[in-house]
DNA sequence: CGTAAAATTGACTGACTTCAAATTCGGTGG
DNA sequence: CCACCGAATTTGAAGTCAGTCAATTTTACG
């Protein structure tokens, strides 16, 4: 019987897509962790850090982004309730970007140790935590493509729609009500446009009907039409089958 | 003593960046394989394969891909003798894309199953994977920030910088004379550019003296020029520190 | 030598950026 | 409750980088 449940979205979200015996459950519960807060605005982990540690989020908002000579940034992913950040770490060298909070922000930070002692016993947390790494791996392969090929509306739209269905994977409401607390500028250094263009365009999709905005939050009165204009399709989010 | 020499390029790989014993690399000569070819153009995996063995290049260019339903191509990856393409094969439903042989090819295909075994009794075998698996992301990572962020010119010249090192690592020659057999189309696919302004821009770098064309090869006269015209960095690639 | 693929060129277009300013929002202190 | 202030959003005008379309030329190779 664990000590604690501070860990239980990250379990969660590794028995999204493999099964985990109640004993394993207890397993990754029992890891030991602390919990830390991160206001919003600052790093988690910072590039050129090599940390000791791998942080699970638990609460908020968070980024990795690189930012360039020239001061401009990319934002290269989004972390929500129940992400991994660098299960892997001090594997490598050092980290090659940063993390940063987005909102203020709930993580638990578990020794790198600790986690890898415990996938190396343990075949079954060690399939999970390689799936999530997979996963994550294929998320980025579509951003490449996002920011590549697809224009500023399908862009932020097929943005809109991943956030949308993690946050709906990791218990926290519906596809159809996102929880949105990024400024324009974020969405921007997500996407590779520029703030005025996201601006112009969120406007666009607004008086297209296929979103609403509200405070802090983007309503999608119509899931269908937001995703054919996104020329989404969840497959790359490996998202569990839907049973209806 | 193995048999043969085949995965020889995936051992030099492997052993790049953490320490690999004699009998190790013995151990991955061992495994079971057989060596396929395939001409330019044919696809080696397709998006909606579940294939049961993992690849790893023996010779050649390929490229992991995704097309969209408008007909582009957004190019994820090149992949040259040594890459191990898709080791965790059969962890996740189906591959999300496609991977391609530019040039005539030849890999080495070994059961999924082998290499997981393997992994899972060998721990330094396990680490040099996993490693390699980070890199793969790690690299994925630059290319958003490639075509999110930097203009025509630094992205197609941080391309070749990455290639260019890329080989070298992989011993087939120097930084300085990039063997490179894509099509002025392939570069447009992996930048995110139209061919026109592919061709355009290469003119560019050849009459600025940063770069020679030569038939399937381009020459750098200078490296620093051109990795300065780039942006580039190498870290991001956690090669192997000079001894210089 | 013939053919198809690849590379090249020119003219034109447009999606997105940049710059600059105005407006709204959200929180804070009086 | 209201005034205030910085952050965030919104808007307008002008510019540009890169895309598209449509040839033409060169190259690769049988």
């Amino acid at each position: 019987m664990p000590g604690s449940t501070v860990l239980m979205p990250f379990v969660d979200k590794l028995a999204t897509h493999t099964a985990l015996s109640q004993r394993d459950r207890d397993a990754i519960l029992e890891l030991p962790h602390s919990v830390v807060r991160r206001a919003a605005g600052r790093y988690i982990f910072r590039e050129g850090d090599k940390p000791a540690h791998c942080a699970i989020m638990l609460s908020g908002y968070a980024c990795r982004h690189k930012i360039l000579a020239d001061g401009s940034r990319q934002i290269l992913a989004f972390h929500i309730r129940g992400d991994g950040m660098d299960l892997q770490n001090a594997l490598l060298v050092h980290m090659d970007h940063s993390i940063q909070a987005l909102t203020d922000v709930q993580t638990a930070l578990v020794p790198a140790e600790a986690v890898r002692e415990l996938a190396a016993e343990n075949p079954a947390i060690s399939r999970a935590m390689w799936i999530e790494t997979l996963i994550d791996s294929s998320i980025q392969r579509e951003w490449i493509v996002n920011v590549g090929r697809r224009d500023a509306r399908s862009r932020i739209a097929h943005l809109l729609c991943e956030l949308a269905i993690r946050q709906e994977g990791a218990g926290l409401g519906t596809r159809d009500l996102l929880f949105l607390p990024l400024t324009q500028e974020q969405l921007a250094d997500a996407t590779g446009l520029s703030l005025v263009h996201v601006n112009r365009v969120l406007k666009t999709l607004a008086s297209e009907a296929l979103l609403v905005r509200e405070r802090h939050q983007v309503r999608f009165p119509s899931w269908p039409a937001l995703t054919q204009a996104a020329q989404f399709t969840p497959d790359y989010l490996h998202p569990v089958q839907n049973t209806v």
